[in-house]
DNA sequence: CAAACTCCCTGTTAGC
DNA sequence: TGCTAACAGGGAGTTT
């Protein structure tokens, strides 16, 4: 499942081919991944837009496009008539996006399908079809009730601190909800838990504020250490990074810490790793 | 406000 | 061997 350090590696993989091409024309073979405008709009709207940027938000992969650029209009008239349109693409459980040559013959689930202006083409391949993709005029309109991003310069210790006393309730759902922090899953949430030391079901208000900003600390190194290895390959064709997981996935097997067996709990509706040693439901003991 | 639950989907896997 | 049912999970929306 892609989370942050998936999307990110997808981003620096787009650039390259993607940044510059124009969208020639737009192919969808299952109407509801496109979110907004309707199918048909959508299609019509990319037609002769070039990808100026590709970025990321959160989970979201977002592509800055312009018109292509039309030496028919002189810079002050296009600069008046030229509307910026964001492209925001969510791969949810199993979107895929590939650029390969468009004589390629169709993978049995593709969704969406753009041709560029260099004969390849930009897939959107997603398995369960939960992957969404929006073409809007401002990225706020899809992604401005999220959190901030973890990795940012401006999200510092204070900002996360004061963030987890605006809450109350059980830590690792809180670090799901993308309204609270962006781009934290299941797999990362996980680990960031098991890093820190903290029981994934502690209550938010009863963490000490050193447990708090090891919390701080231990997400941003484990987002920023898969990003380096390039995510975590889950097995399922997202991507194929060499992130290995510590807890996530390892149920029954030795934590690389204390070598007691990992376990498998379901907090929040999530399947949840840790291990109990390291992470005890109690908190650390008060020192006296 | 928090938290549980439902829905969207299909490939994989456990159970019979 | 072959079938069915349960399960996985991000996130929006609904209900408790």
């Amino acid at each position: 499942m892609p989370e942050l350090p998936e999307v990110e590696t997808l981003v620096r993989r787009l650039r390259e081919p993607v940044i510059g091409r124009t969208i020639e024309n737009v192919t969808i073979y299952w109407k509801r991944t496109v979110a907004r405008p309707a199918p048909k709009e959508f299609a019509r709207m990319l037609r002769g837009y070039t990808v100026r940027s590709i970025d990321r938000r959160a989970k979201y992969l977002v592509f800055e496009l312009t018109p292509r650029a039309s030496t028919s209009l002189r810079s002050a008239q296009r600069a008046a008539v030229t509307p910026t349109l964001f492209l925001l693409i969510h791969l949810r459980m199993s979107g895929k996006l590939s650029v390969v040559d468009r004589t390629e013959p169709r993978a049995k689930h593709d969704r969406v399908v753009f041709d560029l202006d260099d004969g390849r083409q930009l897939r959107f391949n997603d398995i369960r079809k939960f992957g969404k993709i929006w073409l809007v005029a401002d990225p706020e309109m899809v992604t401005g009730a999220i959190g901030p991003e973890p990795l940012d310069r401006a999200f510092t210790l204070p900002k996360f601190r004061k963030l987890v006393k605006s809450r109350s309730g059980i830590i690792k759902p809180l670090l799901l909800n993308q309204a609270f922090l962006a781009g934290v899953g299941n797999i990362y949430a996980d680990e960031a838990l098991w890093r820190a030391k903290i029981h994934p079901r502690r209550k938010t208000d009863g963490l000490t504020e050193v447990e708090v900003a090891t919390l701080y600390r231990s997400i941003r190194k484990v987002l920023r250490t898969a990003i380096e290895d390039e995510g975590t390959d889950a097995g399922d064709g997202v991507i194929e990074g060499d992130y290995q997981p510590r807890v996530y996935g390892r149920t029954d097997q030795p934590c690389y810490r204390c070598h007691q067996p990992i376990q498998r709990i379901v907090v929040g509706q999530r399947g949840t790793h840790f291990c109990p040693q390291c992470q005890p439901q109690r908190g650390p003991g008060r020192r006296r």
